[in-house]
DNA sequence: AGACTTTTAAATGTCTGACAAATAAAAATT
DNA sequence: AATTTTTATTTGTCAGACATTTAAAAGTCT
């Protein structure tokens, strides 16, 4: 592991590299320890100042964990599924609120993704996702329930049909695409009669996953889709106009 | 924007939250710069040192960018998806590799992710995509291929696909499974006969696409999935048998 | 006046040395 | 033997300094 000194990169960030590096190559192990900044900084000819620095970066990335005290020091972190789940959340979210992806795009994103999921879902999912599922419908036909709730008992919906899956990797990439698309969800309003239909079909969903029909679940998905779209496009319009 | 010095977070961590926080928010935008070191430490009252811990964070998840010099400073960065690309691959590599998730785990997520795409792709894909694919059959039957390369194209090909959706976040989502798997598929020896029964499905596909038959597509994907798996069921085999 | 050069000021990048706080192991005490 | 105290190690934080980069301001020459 060595930095160039004369690169254009701050020393920080080579460090920081470097150290990235040798864990992705698996020259560094899980929960195995750094040497400590004082000695990284004679290793890299660097002030410690400059080492705490790159081993910032690792841990915002969550590679490295730190500890004080004695036996202490930079351990190699096991990234877990909830730390890639947060990560992606938030870099999904700034990429759509950044790049002014259009809700269209986001949300064909996002329901060609859950189709992926159905047919797997239809034959592996569990009585309790199920329940999940039926408990969230019932939620969002309660009179009274702001826009903001709708939306969030929506997301814990698909949340439950998509860890349906039971696949981890596909919960993981999902996780990023429905969260990131709450805020786009969040400018719309659903009138009782938006809600109605968008209820009907969340349980046509529902009993097709617990019928174990794959196909009939994409297709509801489908029809969700086209219904979600139609009414952000009235939203946008209707906001249009107003100007 | 606050901390609490109480807390047992760190103070650099609370820092770039407390940035984190103000950018998701929106109430720091793309190109806005944030105030000088010196000033925000003084508004945390904290040391500039610690300031920098904490902006090297944000930097790490490519947040925000500095600049030397007289109207230098750090400015809030607008999330690219080349940016978002990079990150999310280094994250399913780890991921994957630190968890020991199956291969089949793995292939499955990919298959279904690459399926979602499929039906778009038939109905979009550009001439230019299109070549692309073919491109890689062509080398994916060129004698004397090693093992990386054979999985290097196969990775372009498959990339092709995906970006024929013309959906930059479906691409961006898709990224990561793809290309995460790719230490697992180089684990594989291809034989001359796997080669060529993967060439014909790919071959499939291609057709699929470019005739604009999305069903088709999707049913080449299955195929294909169920040859990879048996393909990696194989080997694994074989390699267990030797010891 | 305009083009060029020099100076200056502001900002990040890096270094040094210090102290605080946490923590586990070693030593001392009961 | 059990408990308490000390000690050593390591990260977290601070203060101040200097180096480097950069753009604007000031100065100089034609």
């Amino acid at each position: 592991m060595k930095i160039d000194p004369n690169s254009t990169a701050d020393l920080s960030a080579q460090i920081a590299t470097a150290i990235r590096d040798a864990i992705v190559a698996g020259d560094l192990i899980v929960d195995e320890r750094l040497p400590s900044e004082s000695e990284l900084a004679e290793q890299f000819q660097v002030s410690r100042a400059t080492v705490r620095e790159g081993l910032k970066r690792l841990a915002a990335q969550s590679l490295i964990r730190t500890q004080r005290g004695a036996t202490g020091g930079a351990f190699v972190n096991r990234l877990s599924f909830e730390d890639a789940y947060s990560q992606q959340i938030t870099t999904s979210t700034l990429l759509l609120s950044m790049n002014a992806v259009s809700f269209d795009t986001a949300c064909e994103a996002r329901y060609a993704l859950e189709r992926a999921c159905a047919p797997l879902s239809a034959s592996r999912r569990t009585a309790d996702q199920l329940a999940t599922m039926r408990a969230e419908i019932f939620r969002q036909g309660q009179p009274g329930l702001t826009d903001e709730a709708f939306c969030a008992s929506d997301v814990a919906f698909h949340r439950a049909l998509v860890d349906g899956a039971h696949n981890p990797v596909l919960s993981y990439q999902l996780a990023g695409a429905v969260e990131a698309m709450q805020p786009l969800m969040n400018m719309i309003t659903f009138t009782a009669r938006d809600r109605a239909t968008i209820l009907t079909l969340h349980t046509t969903i529902t009993d097709a996953i617990e019928s174990g029909k794959g196909d009939a679940a994409v297709a509801g998905l489908s029809a969700l889709e086209e219904e979600t779209r139609n009414l952000a496009a009235d939203v946008f319009a209707r906001r249009a106009a107003k100007r």
